[in-house]
DNA sequence: CGTAAGTTTGACTTACATCAAGTTTTGTGG
DNA sequence: CCACAAAACTTGATGTAAGTCAAACTTACG
């Protein structure tokens, strides 16, 4: 397997075909990757790497703005983000959008559609990013052969149960600081989590897209922004987010009222 | 095993002990159980009764208002509910409450915190129910063996994160009379899936729950409800509803504003 | 049969949405 | 590299869906 990179066009920028088209790089390596904890729960005596090597045998680099999975498409396999960021974006039937999940390096999107078979949301790439491709049917046959793996499987599942369940909870109980503070403060720790600084970084969507994921309008989330920025509890400019005072946002989240 | 259902003690309205020490029924069986096929989604070709049998070797038989698991619980099984209903609360840091499941027949409960380990909802039994106890040791050994199972419970668990999925929808961008309406149709569905009534059931939730359960204040229940039931959607005689258009309440959810 | 829990309905308040300008940032082609 | 158009963002004024408070009514239950 030869790395093609240069396979990519201007084209591609809006909508990508499937993702088999793309540059595929030299064979990746799990045992070798340097987020591999963070894709699937694994069990201190067994490092995951030790047998997903097996698993990923490609990997895909799109471009802002590519379209990784179309809604309707046919669930093949799982894709983890080897490195930048992408969007879930869901459809409903009255013609309203949500964003139901922000997903950064060392996340693994998808397992939602194994039970239909199909795709029922529409996965955006937000900045130039690599996938790691885990075709499901590679996924099932370790999980028959390693009890770990399959044990790890099942928790990685669960998580992800677990998370919409958070994510519900914030939509059905937080007023719109709460939420967003609560996104703030929940994203600074899936990069503490990820080594990179837990306080500083670079938001990669739109107002309306934070929006659309907490459940508010653009307006509210930029008012949002200035006021915690007015209170000292961040530092924004633009995309660019610095958490300065943690605590306080923590407090916004666990005040009952007001 | 014998049928002790005499166990039962009218203190055990208010909270349960540990299941197992309720009262334990004749062995059970999938194989011969009315709703199984509801419990996992299964292939064509394999009942699941076939390998199931293995599975439950307990059912416990609950009281209206006595919990099932309490938050905080070490995870060892799940439960599938053979008759009755049942809500999962959760409970924020900030003291709100959600109730992020209202559970029928046939359903599944308690996945969410294999990851864990631990529980972080409490379950409470809505009516007098029976359960059905799946040691998850046994799902686990059962799975080792049986592609087929295998196959099935990680369809069971992504099934589950799409109905998170769906919830978080809701929540998320539908107004009230939407969220009530599709609350409504949804249930009319699950009951039609298990043979009951789709337009004709009796709710086990009080307006508060429902509330709770939609991101609702109850007054606003209670005032859909008597408005559904003015417009002629619905019938409402306190917890008994009858679905007399649901066309109609389809359009509410369907009609992107007003 | 009486108390407590649940429900309905009305009057009023409020958090967030909507509408509307104006400003800043981003990105593209000359 | 600059110019200029489009997209993204901010901020203010106003509207409204749902929340809050309150009182009366109904149902469940010991």
């Amino acid at each position: 397997m030869v790395a093609t990179a240069a396979l990519h066009s201007p084209l591609q920028q809006q909508r990508a075909v499937h993702p088999t088209l793309h540059a595929v790089r030299t064979t990746p390596s799990c045992s070798t990757c340097g987020v591999v904890s963070l894709c699937l729960p694994c069990s201190a005596e067994h490092e995951p790497g030790e047998y997903l090597d097996e698993l990923v045998t490609q990997r895909t680099h799109l471009h802002k703005g590519d379209v990784l999975v179309h809604r309707g498409d046919r669930f093949t396999a799982l894709y983890a983000i080897h490195s930048g960021s992408c969007k879930s974006v869901v459809t409903t039937t009255c013609g309203g959008e949500q964003i139901v999940g922000y997903h950064i390096t060392g996340e693994v999107l998808g397992a939602e559609a194994i039970f239909k078979g199909v795709h029922d949301s529409t996965i955006t790439v937000l900045e130039d990013s690599e996938f790691c491709v885990l075709q499901f049917e590679r996924v099932q046959s370790l999980a028959r052969r390693s009890d770990d793996f399959q044990r790890s499987f099942n928790a990685f599942l669960s998580r992800e149960i677990g998370l919409e369940r958070k994510l519900m909870l914030m939509l059905g109980t937080m007023r719109a600081e709460q939420r967003l503070a609560s996104f703030l403060l929940d994203l600074a720790d899936r990069y503490r989590a990820r080594g990179y600084s837990s306080c500083e970084f670079v938001l990669r969507m739109t107002r309306e897209e934070i929006g659309s994921h907490l459940g508010l309008k653009l307006e509210t989330v930029s008012r949002l922004f200035s006021r915690f920025h007015q209170e000292g509890l961040i530092c924004v400019q633009g995309r660019e987010v610095k958490l300065l005072d943690r605590t306080g946002l923590q407090q916004i989240i666990d005040t009952a009222d007001q």
